[in-house]
DNA sequence: GCCGTTTTCGGCCCGACTGTTTTCAGTCG
C-alpha cells in the first residue's frame, strides 16, 4: 500500500527545511513508538531542530553541505538527500508500515507517550485518539501492565480537553497572564523574586504553557497559592515545589518554587529552550562538571561551584551570556563560544514608529491624539499611515489623503516630533498599487501591504510581492506574510526570493507587532536576514494604546537576531530621511 | 545516529511528579 500520510517534498519547491523538519521528526516519533534506542531518538530530534533553524536552504545542498550542519552526520545526510530527491526515505516507509499514522496522533494527547502508545496499539490495536477514547470508556485498558483507575481518569480528561482547547496562545495574552500570576505570588511572605521563564522569556510569538518561576524561603505557600490562582479551572498537579493547573481558557500555568541562592541556575533551567538546555549541559559534562536546576557541581569533588546569576553560570563554562530569544540549539552555544553574539534591538533602540492609522481610517484616534501619544512615548518621529482607497471599506480618497497631509504640517509645527505622512497601500493580486506614481511621490513613506486575495498559488504570490518590493516609490513590505495567529495561515510564497529582491531594491521588511500578526516571525526575519535586508519594527497601532505594542515585535527581532543597526527606526531623523529620500536601482 | 583538548568507540542532561508499583516506569519539560 502507498503511505497517504507524511510531509511530502516536491522538487523545486523552496523551503525544504520544514519538509525535511517534519520528516526527521516524523522519523525520530515512529522510532520512539517501536522502541529504539533512546539516543538514536535524540539524534533525529537535534536533526530536526537544527535543519529547521539552518538559514540555507537544505533543496541547494550536497551531501557534504548537509554533513556540515551540526547533528547531521553521514546516515542522515544521505536520508536527507534521498528525501529530497524522490520525495521519501525507504527505512521511513518502512516504518510508517508499521506503525499506523493514527498511533502516532497518539502521542499528542498529554500523558501518553510513545511507550504506552505503542502498549495500546500491541495489545488493544488502538490506532486512533477516537479508538482510545471508546476503549476509555469501556474499561478495556485498565487490566494493561501498568495501569489502572487513574490512568484512565487522567488519559480521559486529557482528551476531553485536548479537543476542547490545547491550541497555543498569543504572546500577548501569555504575557498578560503572567504579570496576574505574578502579582499574585510575588506578595506571598517569603518570596523574594518571582518571574516568568519559559517561551515567554525567549519571546516565541505563541506560548502552549506559562512557567513561573518563584524564589522563596517558603515553598508550601507558594504551591497552595498556585492552586488558587485566578482563574484556575484545575489542579493537574502539584508537589513540594512544582504545581501545574489548568486556567479556564485552556492555558495551562507550571509554577516552580525555588530556594533563593538557586535562582540562577533555576532561571536558566526554566527559560529552556530544552535543546538550549541540554547542549549547555553537555559543554558542562565535557569540563567534569553536571548543570541541574539547583546549580553547578563539580563531579569528582561533588561540591558546588559558585554560580549565583545566569551570566556567572555562562561564565564558567566559557559562554557569553546568552538572552533568552537565541536560546533555541540554532548556534547561539557556539556563537557565544566564540564572544561573537550579536548585539540585539531592544525597545530604546527605536526612536520612532513606521506603521499607525488614525479615525480617518479604521483607527480609533483623531491624529492630534496620535501624534501626542507618540510624542509621550518619546518617540522623536511617527509615520500616519491610513489606508489607502482601494481598500474600499476605508473610504479613502486622494482628496482626504491631501487634506490630512495639510494637517499633518500644520501640526507639525509644535507638536515636538518629526511627523510623515504615509499611506498604507494595498498590493493588488498582479502587484500593482492603488496609486500612480505621481501621487505616490507625495508621500513621505509608504508601506505596502496584502489586504486580499490570499489564495493565489505560490508562483502568483510570489511575483506579486517581487513587484511590489521592486516598486521604486515603496520603501516598507508591510506585515509581509498576512498570517493572522490562530486564524488565517500565512501566504504561500518563495519567501527566499521575495527576500533577495527586497536586499537588492533596498526596500525595507515589516515586523509588525499587532499580536496576532507577529508578522514577519522570528524565523523568517533571522532568513530574511541573511539576504542582508533592512526591517522595520513597528506597531500597526490601531489606538494610542496599541503604540506599546512595539515590545512584542522587539521580541520578534531579537530572536530573529536582528541588531539595531538593521532597523530604519532606530535611525536618528536625519539618516531615516536619506533612507526614505535614496536613490534606488 | 552523532561526535571527539577525555574518546573513531563509548559515551550521549537532569530532575519532578504520577501512578502503580513494593523499587520503578513513564511522561514531561
Amino acid at each position: 500500500m502507498r503511505r497517504p500520510t507524511g510531509p511530502t517534498y516536491r522538487r523545486g519547491m523552496p523551503r525544504s527545511n520544514e519538509a525535511v523538519a517534519d520528516m526527521l521528526t516524523e522519523f525520530a516519533e515512529l522510532l520512539a513508538i517501536s522502541g529504539a534506542d533512546p539516543f538514536k531518538i535524540r539524534a533525529y530530534e537535534r536533526a530536526a531542530r537544527s535543519v529547521r533553524g539552518h538559514t540555507a536552504d537544505l533543496a541547494g545542498l550536497d551531501r557534504p553541505g548537509l554533513r556540515a550542519i551540526p547533528g547531521v552526520g553521514d546516515q542522515l545526510a544521505t536520508k536527507i538527500r534521498q528525501y529530497l530527491d524522490t520525495g521519501t526515505v525507504t527505512e521511513l516507509d518502512t516504518l510508517r508500515a508499521e506503525v499506523p499514522a493514527g498511533v502516532r496522533a497518539l502521542l499528542a494527547v498529554p500523558g501518553l507517550g510513545p511507550r504506552r502508545a505503542h502498549q495500546v496499539f500491541r495489545e488493544r490495536g488502538i490506532a486512533s485518539t477516537a479508538e482510545l477514547h471508546d476503549a476509555l470508556h469501556h474499561g478495556r485498558l485498565r487490566d494493561l501492565r501498568g495501569w489502572g483507575p487513574r490512568t484512565e481518569d487522567t488519559l480521559a480528561a486529557a482528551l476531553r480537553e485536548t479537543h476542547a482547547a490545547g491550541h497555543r496562545i498569543p504572546l500577548a495574552l501569555a504575557l498578560d497572564l503572567a504579570d496576574r500570576a505574578l502579582g499574585a505570588l510575588s506578595g506571598l511572605p517569603g518570596v523574594q523574586r518571582a518571574e516568568v521563564a519559559g517561551s515567554v522569556r525567549r519571546r516565541r510569538d505563541t506560548v502552549g504553557d506559562l512557567d513561573l518561576l518563584v524564589a522563596t524561603t517558603d515553598p508550601g505557600t507558594v504551591m497552595r497559592a498556585a492552586t488558587t490562582l485566578p482563574g484556575v479551572d484545575r489542579v493537574l498537579g502539584s508537589g513540594g515545589t512544582k504545581t501545574s493547573v489548568r486556567t479556564r481558557a485552556g492555558v495551562q500555568i507550571d509554577v516552580r518554587a525555588v530556594a533563593p541562592q538557586a535562582w540562577g541556575p533555576a532561571l536558566l533551567y526554566f527559560t529552556g529552550s530544552q535543546a538550549h538546555n541540554i547542549r549547555v549541559r553537555e559543554i558542562a559534562a565535557h569540563a567534569g562538571l553536571t548543570l541541574s536546576e539547583y546549580g553547578l557541581v563539580r563531579v569528582r569533588t561533588r561540591r558546588p561551584v559558585p554560580a549565583d546569576s545566569e551570566e556567572e553560570l555562562y561564565a564558567r563554562l566559557g559562554l557569553d551570556w546568552v538572552p533568552p530569544p537565541l536560546r533555541e540549539d540554532t548556534g547561539e552555544i557556539q556563537a557565544a563560544h566564540q564572544h561573537r553574539l550579536p548585539r540585539l534591538l531592544e525597545r530604546r533602540d527605536l526612536r520612532g514608529d513606521l506603521h499607525t492609522h488614525t479615525n480617518l481610517t479604521d483607527g480609533v484616534a483623531s491624529l492630534e491624539e496620535m501624534v501626542r501619544a507618540a510624542r509621550d512615548a518619546g518617540h522623536q518621529y511617527c509615520a500616519i499611515t491610513d489606508h489607502a482607497p482601494l481598500l474600499r471599506l476605508q473610504r479613502m480618497t486622494t482628496e482626504k489623503a491631501l487634506e490630512q497631509r495639510r494637517r499633518i504640517r500644520r501640526l507639525e509645527r509644535d507638536a515636538g516630533i518629526h511627523l510623515l505622512h504615509g499611506t498604507e497601500l494595498n498590493i493588488q493580486p498582479d502587484g500593482g498599487l492603488d496609486w500612480d506614481d505621481d501621487v505616490l511621490r507625495g508621500f513621505d513613506i509608504r508601506v505596502a501591504s496584502v489586504h486580499s486575495h490570499f489564495r493565489q498559488s505560490r508562483h502568483d504570490t510570489t511575483t506579486r510581492l517581487v513587484r511590489a518590493v521592486r516598486h521604486p516609490l515603496v520603501d516598507v513590505l508591510g506585515h509581509p506574510t498576512t498570517r493572522l495567529i490562530g486564524h488565517r495561515r500565512a501566504l504561500d510564497a518563495d519567501w527566499d526570493a521575495v527576500f533577495a529582491e527586497a536586499a537588492r531594491h533596498d526596500t525595507a521588511l515589516e515586523i509588525n507587532s499587532f499580536p496576532d500578526r507577529m508578522d514577519l516571525d522570528g524565523d523568517l526575519t533571522r532568513r530574511a536576514r541573511s539576504f542582508g535586508v533592512r526591517f522595520s519594527v513597528s506597531s500597526d497601532a490601531h489606538a494610542v494604546g496599541h503604540l506599546d505594542q512595539v515590545r512584542l515585535g522587539v521580541g520578534t527581532a531579537q530572536r530573529g537576531w536582528v541588531g539595531p543597526d538593521e532597523v530604519i527606526n532606530t535611525y536618528p531623523w536625519d539618516r531615516l530621511h536619506r533612507f526614505l529620500t535614496r536613490p534606488r536601482p
